[in-house]
DNA sequence: TAGATTGTTAATCGATTAACAATC
DNA sequence: TAGATTGTTAATCGATTAACAATC
């Protein structure tokens, strides 16, 4: 089956197979099962067979999948067996908890380049990293071949930050900015904003008052 | 229709169309129609309708909405006509971040308390908020009758945590860790993981060389 | 009025699940 | 071998979309 026929709502659940996968071997297990993996994440055996028969045969019969080998195919399938370099633009509080993030080593990416305006950010250093300015961040970018960065910007600045992005030929872009970004069909762009989680939650609490 | 019949993925939709509305509204405009709001998310205008008809009719034929008005149907749909307080547990840079965020004021959402286990860090304050411990977390989360609480913890502490927050009648929890976290049935829970959402996106992204 | 857009129905499309032969 | 679990098929379930009468 083509790649471009594999339906998104599967590639999307495959990082979180690959998550539990990492869990589930620190934790000492060498192989485990459709059933097992599903139980922990609450998703049903069969879904995870067929999301995975989307992209080869992993697993053997009587035995489960052996964890480390589904990983690694995983990372494979995934892109994430090689270590993305990833910019980040606007350097406040956001920004800095990510060039801290200790999340993304091993997991395939790894932060190399900060960007800011502001004059009195720009020279410092974040974790070894020297804070750039936004007219060299195009340059830069293109320069060095990077593919992915976060936007950690006010929302009002987030659209200009983008169109610089695109242009300095980034192909994916993870937004903190609680707006809807337009980029070409080209470039893949995500988006988090932790109030949208908060609002689809507060809709099941009763109302009870909010003491 | 009841409410427990109205599905889930409809219910996740409602922010999204929230924040565009008082994006909308930011810009100027009072009106707006499906077919608008729809180009602006990239979703189908019949959708937003067949959503929106789940809760009543808030559209005027051959005029579109009210943009104002809808708003308001939205916000009490969501229950975010109040201000809920929110409790955030470990105070690193991800902690530090979110307390200093702007964007939860308006949207139905207050920072107004903050725990961590280290004594270093304890009584200190972050945006006039002390810096709480773990050993009083139980009793004033009760005490004050909290309902949410967002999870900034390491992934090692955060199952530990979880439970205490159910002890202490926490309903929502937003957890930053990295792992799946156990709750009962009746504690609705959600989950950040900005890797997840990379590895999503490097799927798409061809083979070409990560200079 | 004429034009535009809603709310809703029915059809289509796609995703999930149950079941089981194959086989380790 | 007997028991367990995969990969896959077909059925079921649910979500999206097209189309249009109603109506502002």
């Amino acid at each position: 089956m083509a790649r471009s026929d594999i339906p998104d709502i599967v590639i999307g659940r495959l990082p979180i197979y690959l998550r539990a996968l990492t869990r589930l071997q620190q934790e000492g297990h060498e192989i485990t099962s459709s059933q097992e993996l599903g139980k922990r994440l609450g998703i049903s055996s069969a879904q995870i067979r067929k999301d995975l028969s989307h992209f080869g045969e992993f697993g053997k019969q009587g035995t489960g999948y052996n964890i480390s080998t589904l990983s690694n195919e995983l990372r494979r399938i995934l892109h994430v067996d090689r270590e993305w370099r990833v910019a980040v633009i606007g350097i406040g509080d956001l920004g800095h908890a990510l060039a801290h993030y200790a999340g993304f080593a091993h997991r395939g990416f790894r932060i190399t380049h900060l960007f800011d305006n502001d004059p009195a950010k720009i020279g410092q250093r974040v974790n070894e990293l020297e804070i750039l300015p936004y007219d060299r961040m195009v340059e830069i970018i293109r320069q060095e071949g990077l593919k992915i960065a976060m936007i950690t910007t006010p929302a009002d600045a987030a659209q200009e930050v983008a169109d610089l992005l695109v242009e300095a030929g980034i192909r994916a872009i993870l937004s903190y900015a609680p707006i809807v970004l337009n980029v070409p069909e080209n470039v893949r762009i995500q988006y988090i904003d932790p109030v949208i989680h908060l609002q689809h939650m507060t809709y099941y609490l009763s109302n009870s008052r909010n003491r």
